[in-house]
DNA sequence: CGAATAGTGTCTATTAGACATTATGCC
DNA sequence: GGCATAATGTCTAATAGACACTATTCG
């Protein structure tokens, strides 16, 4: 290693957790108890241990900080990108991996570690609130790459819990694209994707809802959906 | 830093750079001189300095590796993922930023630096070049990116030199994707993509080839294609 | 002229979107 | 019955793919 690369870097990760709470989008953030930006929000995550991977990383940090353990939950996990501005950290010379995690909308999160307070905050509410760091901008990127990948994998399954009808993955993507879809269409479009979700043999029980029930289905085994999910023209082009 | 994450870590860039040489897609690979891996082949990289960026860093490598410097040339440069396997360098720990570098056929490398030497290599011969620590995973993922791009980006005008013809451009998606495409159908495509390439007032000279002139065109300023340029079924699904 | 490449037109099968109709539960 | 939701059918405009035809150069 030369001068230049001396002092250490410190290799943080960082993720944007997703779930759909009460018809909103949201994410999982924790209160900083410790300077800098002390009782400001900050995305769920820390330092790399030596013996661990990125991805070990930030499923141990999600666990300590938030209670949220994957292991337990079907969820969606993938890397963001990485980000080095050298200014992005005062204290020292951090570089940090983002990910990008979908889970369910019964995840619950607990406070610990380092953190004073987790809990879930709706995108709208974001505005009014102080983020941390360089996290204003992972979190756009990251609701940015949720977005884009609706069109063209299943990820939307994973903010489903299972099972689920139709109707709760059509309005997953009416949240989180902010478009009305089509119900008869969509219906078309989701069982024209081989594997995307598969029927159980069971309806919506009677019971508790109103209306005619529904076919439920759990999550296929496609990751990538053909043909694709396309979002409706939006009047640009 | 508490004592998991000492002693430090080592932070690296890599580089997936791709050209069209001879109608192969080809990569930029340089000799390693050193041990671990000497004379082995692998991306152009190295350490990231502590006042820069992994932009910045991998630009600078680039350069000091293969003499290609990216600032003289319209070309196309984005981050792939973060490599992060405790194993991956027997030297120490590193966690290595992949970046995917799209350039124009007429670039020229140069040894430099550590390398003993850089040049070209096709894809296709890569199966019998012995490659360099987890470099084939992430030339892999690079050429998986670049395949996928091609869809919904304007990448693949990154690859031609200026001017072009829409044959040239339609034999890049050729050799990128492995499939033939029809020349109407793409032409048509490719001019209703808002933005993609707009015509020059120029056509091929007469005099240095063989059939009818053709419209010379420069690349536009989109970057999403609206609508995608889709790849042909290929059978699955 | 023929060969080679560029550019344009056309036909058809498929698809997307809009919307109507029927089905099945609750009160 | 009346209402709410689910499931399915139908019509039309737009699109993709196949392919034919015309245009322009060279030798």
């Amino acid at each position: 290693m030369t001068a230049h690369t001396w002092p250490p870097f410190a290799v943080t990760v960082d993720a944007v957790v997703a779930t759909i709470r009460n018809g909103q989008l949201s994410l999982l953030l924790v209160e900083r108890g410790e300077t800098p930006h002390r009782d400001a929000w900050a995305l769920p995550g820390g330092f790399v241990h030596h013996d661990e991977t990125t991805e070990d990383a930030v499923l141990r940090e999600l666990l300590e900080e938030t209670g949220v353990d994957l292991a337990d939950r079907i969820s969606h996990l993938e890397q963001l990108r990485t980000y080095s501005d050298p200014a992005r950290d005062p204290r020292m010379r951090t570089v940090t991996v983002a990910y990008v995690i979908v889970v369910a909308d019964s995840t619950t999160p607990t406070a610990g570690g380092d953190a004073t307070g987790a809990r879930w905050w709706p995108v709208d509410d974001l505005d009014n609130l102080e983020i941390a760091f360089d996290h204003n901008t992972i979190i756009g990127d990251g609701l940015e790459r949720i977005r884009a990948k609706f069109e063209y994998t299943s990820v939307a399954a994973a903010f489903c819990d299972e099972p689920f009808t139709l109707s709760d993955l059509r309005r997953v993507y009416e949240t989180v694209w902010g478009v009305p879809l089509d119900r008869a269409n969509f219906a078309r479009k989701v069982l024209a994707s081989d594997g995307f979700v598969v029927p159980t043999s069971k309806r919506t029980t009677k019971g508790t809802r109103i209306g005619r029930p529904a076919q439920l289905y759990t999550r296929g085994t496609a990751t990538l959906l053909h043909p694709a999910l396309l979002r409706p023209d939006t009047d640009e082009n």
